[in-house]
DNA sequence: TGCTAATTTCATTTTTTTTTGAAAAGTTTG
DNA sequence: CAAACTTTTCAAAAAAAAATGAAATTAGCA
């Protein structure tokens, strides 16, 4: 999205602005897209990232140029990931959002709420496919049991290093 | 997908052998779905994890019952990301493939493949965001140099981390 | 070289995900 | 408590992603 610039070549201090909001909601898209998040929650944060002051949701609305419903959603997808929070201003009933800077802390509540919980499930496969294993003794009986301990160490692994990850994030 | 048991309970090798491949499928379907995988790449490493022996395109196309287009495609995925490998089977002209089963070179080359090209190009978003900023001299100035400053601690300690985590997978 | 089996490619179809917008629900304040 | 404003919900539409299958290509073999 390349902006008209001024034919004398200088900027205003608007368009500064609005060009490193234009970036930052780029940089965000793309990196909630590595996350499986859909666009919309990538430019929500984008736009909160640089912005100075708390913003309502309609301003969300008219300056990303996204629906209500989306904006409303998006916003419930980053509660849930603390990557937003709400803040209080004065004489203003509209809930006003402020992104979560601290990228340690994001990155260890989305490890635990999105990460973790398969991590479970995997050990429940596993926990399956044992039970289908035992009763045969014959050579392919080790096979399995090789390939299964080697899914077991896996999901041991993980479920220890990645709860240990955010913890790494020295910066 | 519960099958049909036999009546007097006891399953023949054939289909505890069939439990594990279900089950197997089912854990690679959702661990590749974590990596954002389309569905048959994780049912065709699914299915190859658990084979004793290579299986050609035909047999997967069969036994997982989905078009050969898909399993040509998912196929060369897997191959990029090194995640299977054909062996080569005297008299039978067809490729046989075999699951790579050793997961820390399989997380490393999935981060160097799929994440670091993503780094790459963060790098050069927070490149052109710092453009945009310095001819401005006033107070605002100094909130974006700290959130541009946070961005490149993030990708500095990402573009370090990433590569070293397969090392860390200690099993 | 020509024949055939195996594989890849890709336009089309199907499925899944995301967005929209309007109605419903919830809140605040006079 | 009612009017005005804000937010959520959710059915329908739009967009994006994945799967299909048939034609094109490639590779093995006689």
């Amino acid at each position: 999205m390349p902006r008209i610039s001024p034919i004398n070549g200088k900027q205003s201090i608007q368009e500064t602005e609005q060009d490193i909001e234009i970036e930052s909601i780029d940089f965000f898209v793309r990196m909630m897209g590595i996350l499986g998040m859909p666009r919309s929650v990538g430019e929500i944060y984008g736009l909160l990232y640089f912005s100075a002051v708390p913003l309502p949701m309609d301003q969300i609305v008219s300056r990303l140029g996204i629906s209500i419903g989306s904006a409303s959603q998006g916003l419930k997808t980053l509660r849930s990931l603390k990557a937003v929070r709400t803040s209080y201003v004065p004489g203003d009933r509209r809930d006003h959002y402020l992104a979560e800077t601290e990228f340690r802390r994001l990155f260890s509540n989305f490890i635990k709420e999105e990460i973790m919980p398969h991590m479970e499930s995997a050990k429940e496969r596993i926990a399956k496919m044992e039970e289908a294993l035992p009763r045969q003794d014959e050579k392919s009986a080790e096979f399995y049991e090789i390939r299964i301990e080697k899914l077991k160490r896996l999901t041991r692994a993980g479920g220890r290093l990645l709860p240990a990850l955010a913890g790494l994030l020295k910066f």
